[in-house]
DNA sequence: TAGATTGTTAATCGATTAACAATC
DNA sequence: TAGATTGTTAATCGATTAACAATC
């Protein structure tokens, strides 16, 4: 889809506009179907350069018309094709402890097309409970479960200590992205996309800032 | 303590070599205390080029011996220096709902110098309660707490169209830094530090990759 | 001394932004 | 046409890395 490869931080820069052209549309009550919006105008609101924006975009193809900006909603839809928005994701989640809960529950994932599927846990306590509508299963069936349900995106809240042993497992059964919020560095084959998110991170970052 | 001012993206690394040198106490079991570390041997558990590592460190002072490498447990020292982790910082959370009661609960406060002083909800059947041992108090009273308690980090962990009201709030109180759950953007004033996680983009990214 | 590794310079690489011709 | 704004080039800026003198 995008000519040659394109720098991680313009993806994040898509998800900021994609984000923000949802705002315009939801202020405005999807009325005038065939409003414009000017790259300065999505910079007013994303503190993004408007140059910027405009090389972003055409990473993907031209979506503008010279003289009046970008057919908001069209863009809308193209951002959304993009970033895979425009269809449904399977998700499993590893780890039945207070973040697993918290995603199972967060309210990002209904609202886009994430269905999460089950959640896994080596705890005899939790195997067979539910958190919402969703069972725990027993992590040892995990790999069987993931190449049975074809799933997608396998997102981790596990231990450190079990991290790469559950991330092998999802491998195992065919898993192609993983979500990892456990601290700890992760090695698996290079064609496993891995996204580390770590909270202790932005802690420290943050007391880093406040120290100086 | 830096000279000059130093790329983000340094301070992500150092938290990173930060995590990296306890694994090698911890590996170490505490005993040779004068263990020296070299840049190559960091890069190979971090995966970051050891010219890097050397450039990063050198921000903030010369660590090293010249031949020898780097004392490790002086250099981690340096870094919980540099990065605030040799105090205590006490936080207020915003927002008792699953997500704030997992941040509650999460193990990597306690066991750095994080101190959870206070939850704030606006829910009536919240208020008075607790999560774990730390009390719900009504979200009107949480400008006078953090003055009262000169609270240092507010979690921001609101839905997204309480957000700016909420944080404007603990910035009132005096707040000095926030990290922002919450999927919106905010303004304040530039003293005040800002740190946004976005768990969505996170996801949208993930399926951006998937889907090439 | 010989080998190793730092701190630092200089070269390279890549990303951001200003400027502007194209064109609606 | 005149005004506006894109898509794109070229200039700038900043970050990464290779190379090496200093030195343990």
């Amino acid at each position: 889809m995008a000519k040659g490869s394109v720098p991680s931080a313009v993806i994040n820069r898509l998800c900021l506009y994609h984000r923000c052209l949802e705002e315009i549309r939801g202020a405005e009550g999807g009325k005038d179907k065939l409003n414009y919006v000017s790259s300065s105008k999505i910079a007013a609101m994303t503190g993004i350069n408007p140059a910027q924006i405009r090389k972003d975009l055409t990473y993907f193809g031209e979506f503008g018309k010279r003289g009046k900006g970008y057919p908001a909603v069209d863009l809308l839809r193209e951002l959304e094709k993009i970033l895979g928005l425009d269809r449904k994701w399977s998700v499993i989640i590893a780890g039945a402890g207070n973040l697993g809960k918290a995603l199972v529950r967060y309210k990002g994932f209904s609202s886009r097309g994430f269905l999460i599927e089950g959640i896994f846990d080596q705890d005899p306590l939790k195997i067979g409970k539910k958190i919402g509508h969703i069972f725990i299963y027993d992590v040892k069936e995990m790999d069987k479960f993931i190449r049975a349900k074809d799933i997608d995106i396998g997102v981790l809240v596990v231990p450190a200590q079990s991290a790469q042993e559950v991330a092998e497992k999802m491998v195992e059964g065919g898993i192609k992205a993983i979500l990892n919020f456990a601290p700890a560095r992760i090695d698996l084959p290079a064609k496993i996309r891995i996204h580390n998110v770590d909270l202790s991170f932005e802690f420290e970052e943050l007391t880093y800032y406040l120290s100086q």
